[in-house]
RNA sequence: GGUCCUAUAGUUCAAUGGAUAGAACGGAGGUUUCCUAAACCUUAAAUCCAGGUUCGAUUCCUGGUGGGACUACCA
């Protein structure tokens, strides 16, 4: 890495100049800014306590230094109180070289000791269809999925789905009532939409049920208490918990619906899991856990036998643990997947990518393991991600503006169908292998919309504009990549072999270097997304490279250069560019397309 | 009330405490006998306010203001 060896050169030029030790933070090495000359730049301003000159003369006298130690700087300049080293072109081809003859470009980012790490993603309810909020939830797990694991460790894609509980009665309830026996078979419904008509047929009625009571004179408060379906319901939860025959095999079926719909959802999206967690599993253990915890004292009841945790020590509040008839809340089923998780796996850190909704949750959730004596509950981390809103706002199933997943993906796939029909480029193809771009234009647009954007914050969404294919977007990166390989599909055609041999010879231009440069940083950005777990770092770096490869593109000419080291160069350039922008996309989850 | 997140061109997004705050879309204008014009080039346009720390602040700290979320015996 050339900025630790600059960094070592750079101490030891103040050693021999000035007489000091200087601590490696004090030498700040970044990569020189666009419109100056030069690669890398020292900043001279934390040198000047040792060299109690001017930071013009400071630099001057370190540039000379190294210049005339250090063969690869082939010159400098100062501005301000930047040093500017200028880095010989052979040390640049040199570098390329070798990375153009790797076979594996993610070797670098290794981490010397491999862990152990749980993401958990998508976390489903099972009454209602994923939505665009899914969709991120999803994309963003995936991505850090295949990062971490680039970086060596070893990572387990978990789901856990909340299929228990009240919400999952309604739905079941409508469907008794409402339902005629109606199957995704008969219907020729998805399962989960299925399912989810029912959610919304039991809330209208409902709806109307509490309208009728106050029109006779109820309080709604009262009203919603002892709307007849809501008591039905709740029947229904008791007899659920109990075990009862009918209601469980009524829960399975319906279940099973939803969650062939869901598979069919996450498989269009390119997402899958290594473990999938039920909570109508994981609230037993909760269970368990909390009444052990409040054997030895680390919990206490109320009058009404209620079990609480106390968290005003940590600037948090009472909690609610488990209700007074014993069954389980929220916190009760994650404090059991937890423990459940790390019995299985031993992780040392577990990711939830969970929305920043729930920031106050995981909050209350690791400081209840740490309370209750579970060391490795310092591993746990909420990934918080921001919500996706539409300009109007948020996104509200009960106003009907919530943007359905299969729905947006169709869509996807639809405008790309038709931006590309208009281009009429793909004429020759056949109809699958059409549908089959088609399909990877869509879904990039989307995923690569949605993984550019700092995960924690709120991001918008506008179905009428969002989803662009010009520009920085993720049909520029694809088409980026589909034209290199249109230029070596016409190397083959026209006879002309890629040499790597040859790749030493070559003279780089500016603007090789310049690509060279913007190549070298891949590793670094992959390494810097696993640290600050930021798929979005990566994404804008492959829309940068992506805007210097067409730069270049534009302003030379690869096949049609004569020098035959030259053009090797910039074969290679193409070359290694492809493979960087196709694995780049691919730590998103993003597919390429060879043609387009 | 308390806690957390957030505020950058008209819009959607960038910027390890560093130089002249980058892109894209949209606006105005231009490039195609040449490896894919889903591209390239030119152009106008922005750091919420007030303090503080620093040689240097969009970035860190404090206080405002605006937006969002949480503060459920829902999940």
């Amino acid at each position: 890495m050339m900025e630790r060896i600059l960094k070592g050169k750079i101490r030891e030029a103040i050693k021999v100049l000035y007489n000091s030790d200087v601590n490696n933070d004090l030498i700040q090495i970044q990569v020189t800014r666009k419109d100056f000359k030069g690669d890398f730049t020292l900043v001279v301003f934390p040198l000047l306590r040792f060299s109690k000159n001017t930071p013009e003369k400071t630099g001057e006298t370190i540039g000379n230094h190294l210049v005339s130690t250090f063969p690869a700087i082939s010159g400098f300049n100062v501005i301000k109180g930047f040093l500017n080293l200028e880095i010989s072109g052979k040390w640049w081809t040199g570098f390329f070289s070798e990375m153009a003859s790797q076979s594996d470009l993610l070797a670098k980012c290794r981490v010397p000791d491999p862990e152990v790490i749980l993401v958990e993603y998508s976390s489903p309810n099972t009454n209602k269809p994923l939505h665009l909020g899914h969709i991120r939830n999803n994309l963003l797990g995936f991505s850090l999925y295949r990062i971490l694991s680039a970086c060596g460790h070893k990572v387990i894609k978990t789901n856990i789905v909340n299929d228990r509980g009240i919400h999952i009665c309604k739905s079941m309830l409508a469907w008794q009532k409402y339902g005629n026996g109606e199957t995704p078979e008969s219907s020729g419904m998805k399962g989960d939409h299925l399912v989810g008509k029912y959610y919304v047929i039991f809330e209208k009625e409902y709806k109307q049920q509490i309208e009728a009571l106050v029109n006779k004179g109820m309080q709604e408060e009262e009203a919603r208490n002892s709307a007849p379906l809501m008591k039905e319901a709740r029947d229904m939860l008791v007899k659920w918990e109990a075990g009862e025959k009918e209601v469980m095999e009524l829960w399975r079926m319906m279940n099973s619906w939803v969650y062939a719909g869901f598979d069919e959802t996450y498989r269009t999206l390119g997402v899958d899991f290594d473990k999938i967690y039920y909570e109508s599993d994981t609230y037993k253990i909760g269970r368990e856990i909390v009444l052990k915890a409040l054997d030895i004292k680390i919990l206490y009841t109320h009058d009404d036998s209620s079990i609480w945790v106390d968290l005003s020590g940590e600037g948090l509040d009472q909690k609610l643990l488990l209700r007074n008839d014993g069954t389980a809340v929220y916190m009760t089923q994650d404090l059991g997947t937890a423990v459940l998780r790390q019995e299985e796996y031993g992780f040392s850190r577990c990711l939830y990518v969970v929305g920043n909704e729930q920031n106050y949750h995981f909050q209350v959730l690791k400081a209840v393991l740490r309370r209750m004596g579970y060391r490795w509950s310092n591993g746990l981390f909420h990934f918080s991600y921001g919500m996706v809103e539409l300009p109007e706002g948020k996104m509200k199933s009960r106003e009907g503006t919530v943007v359905d997943a299969d729905d947006l993906i169709v869509e996807m796939k639809e405008t790309a169908r038709e931006v590309s029909l208009e281009l009429g480029k793909l004429s020759e193809y056949s109809g699958v292998e059409k549908e089959e771009i088609f399909r990877k234009i869509g879904l990039g647009a989307l995923k690569y919309f949605i993984l550019k954007v700092d995960p924690k914050k709120n991001m918008t969404f506008n179905p009428a504009e969002s989803i662009d294919f010009n520009g920085n977007t993720g049909p520029f990166i694809q088409y980026t990549y589909a034209r290199i390989k249109s230029v070596f599909r016409k190397a083959e055609q026209t006879g002309i072999e890629y040499d790597p041999g040859l790749l030493g010879k070559a003279r780089a231009g500016e603007k090789e270097i310049a690509m060279i440069k913007l190549l070298r940083r891949f590793t670094q950005t992959v390494d810097e997304a696993a640290s600050i777990y930021s798929p979005a770092l990566l994404a804008n770096y492959c829309y940068d490279l992506a805007k210097e490869y067409n730069q270049f593109y534009h302003d030379f000419s690869i096949l049609g250069e004569s020098d035959p080291a030259t053009r090797n160069l910039r074969m290679a350039l193409s070359k290694v560019t492809s493979e960087v922008l196709s694995k780049g996309m691919w730590l998103l989850g993003i597919e390429m397309p060879e043609r387009m």
